[in-house]
DNA sequence: AGCACAATCTAATTTTTATTACATTTTTAT
DNA sequence: ATAAAAATGTAATAAAAATTAGATTGTGCT
């Protein structure tokens, strides 16, 4: 496929070149597009009430060489648009945005709502029990990008329990640790594309051993997650927009809420008071930040 | 597939009855959905590394009768979905305070809400001039659990531009890198409370020697604001008493894509560049995230 | 009217896809 | 540790789909 115009608009550009029946399938095509693209070439032509050569026809004026390769077009785009109605993949579209911040936020709102509304119950469930059981260990590992955020959740996570350990420097030296793991570790690894072979052999590693692997990743999976126990997938950004790692940090801080939750069951409530009183009155205490 | 309910839905309340390879379909259903269960099964099950007739089961426990139904019903939902595009999942899904998940996100959403409405534009303008200015040099400092923010930050910078550098270890270190700053130096510093007294007097001194002082903070703002050039408060005080960083993070992430737009055109050369070199420095060792 | 040409369909063929049966592996419980 | 049960994959098979070839219909032109 030569440009990057929607098929759509590329049908409509054609239009007026195609013969009487082929704009029959050119017309169901742009009503209910692209739904009724992705069904079979027969039931395509039923609707149109043409024949089957007849759609594919059209399909290779359109510039395709089969039906299939329509069909996946179709899909890659239809992938697109569910993902950012708001934003077309377009970064240039924000620059001339009057309020950069406004629409960059209902942006990054968006992808929250859609990470939380595709993420199953047990997968989060399953991590927060993991990560809350005392009797295990806890190991970290992100990425170049993601480092952080492991980081971040390995302070929070040392303010709740023991045995947690943010594996830093090259990977060489986590062999060490790597082989003393069994079934009673966790190996917490943050990955996004592009995706780390290191992760992933690292991964299989401590998976062979009985360790539980939990995933942090984007919504196209790193190769982890086939040897993940739970993965939590954060919906990041459209293919060619810029990538932002607010949603994974949501689940992040989210998995420490239910931990603390969790934990601290019946004094939160009271920690609650305290603590909104304690910023209400203002402080005078220093130290390092909380 | 009797009912009313959508299949995504379904999917995730059947999630917990499934065994580890139909969740790895399951996985990837939903985080492409539908758009991954509109493929064959052959490709459906590649993506979530199974066979074809582990796809087939879990399918069979959805309640179709084939891989065709599952398909119809599959489109008939999206033709719905797309007719309707204000409604792009179904507020069903969104509801239910029982989920801790989707309650906490909602508070998170509204916290960056508040966060965007009260922040000042020409703050965040500013900010943005700064650190995309070539002239400077970008110093950044982070507090316990706002260090992995100001790594994060300082990651993306060094994509875009030179001079940037991370302060880490002890603060007794960084008087070597202060005797050298001038009005020409930026000092990023990210203090929360409890705020912490070393980042006050780092930015006092800095300030003293013309330093731009930019500071990232929470909404009852750091002492550092005294002497900050520019701050920006994020809204923090998350659902449980316990606090959220992701709505600082929003903002770190909505500062980065400011730089990006803004100066797009220089700043893709560069990304060249540094994607050439990252990739002749090997790939086996390198962490390759992104 | 009748020829040429385009448009379209029918039906056969090929290719792909879904489905099934069964073997193998993994897990669980004793 | 061992057997039973569950889970999963392999490979053969059946079904359905796409694709092609060629026949048929329709259209415009002299």
């Amino acid at each position: 496929m030569s440009n990057s115009r929607s098929i759509a608009e590329e049908l409509r550009v054609l239009f007026e070149t195609l013969t009487p029946t082929e704009r029959k399938v050119g017309r169901v095509l742009l009503a209910n597009y692209p739904v009724a693209g992705l069904e079979t070439i027969a039931q395509l032509a039923l609707r149109a009430d043409v024949s089957g050569p007849t759609v594919l026809r059209l399909i290779s004026k359109l510039g395709f060489d089969s039906y299939t390769a329509f069909q996946t077009s179709l899909r890659d785009e239809l992938e697109i648009r569910l993902q950012s109605p708001l934003v077309r993949h377009d970064p240039a579209q924000l620059q001339g945005d009057s309020d950069f911040l406004v629409s960059y936020a209902a942006r990054i709102t968006q992808l929250m709502q859609e990470t939380v509304a595709h993420l199953p119950r047990v997968e989060f469930d399953g991590v927060v029990d993991l990560l809350g059981e005392r009797k295990n260990r806890i190991w970290l590992l992100g990425g170049r990008l993601t480092d952080p955020l492991a980081a971040y959740l390995c302070h929070h996570l040392k303010v709740v329990r023991a045995d947690v350990v943010h594996l830093r420097g090259v990977p060489s030296s986590w062999a060490d640790s790597l082989v003393d793991m069994g079934k009673h570790d966790v190996l917490v690894i943050f990955d996004i594309r592009r995706y780390w072979d290191g992760a992933l052999h690292i991964a299989e590693m401590a998976a062979q051993r009985k360790v539980s692997v939990l995933l942090f990743t984007d919504q196209w999976l790193s190769p982890v997650s086939r040897v993940a126990r739970f993965t939590l997938a954060a919906h990041t950004a459209g293919p060619s927009g810029w990538d932002t790692n607010t949603p994974l940090m949501l689940l992040v801080d989210a998995v420490i809420a239910a931990l603390n939750t969790r934990q601290w069951g019946a004094i939160s409530d009271r920690l609650q008071e305290v603590e909104a009183m304690r910023a209400r009155l203002g402080e005078g205490s220093s130290r390092a930040d909380e």
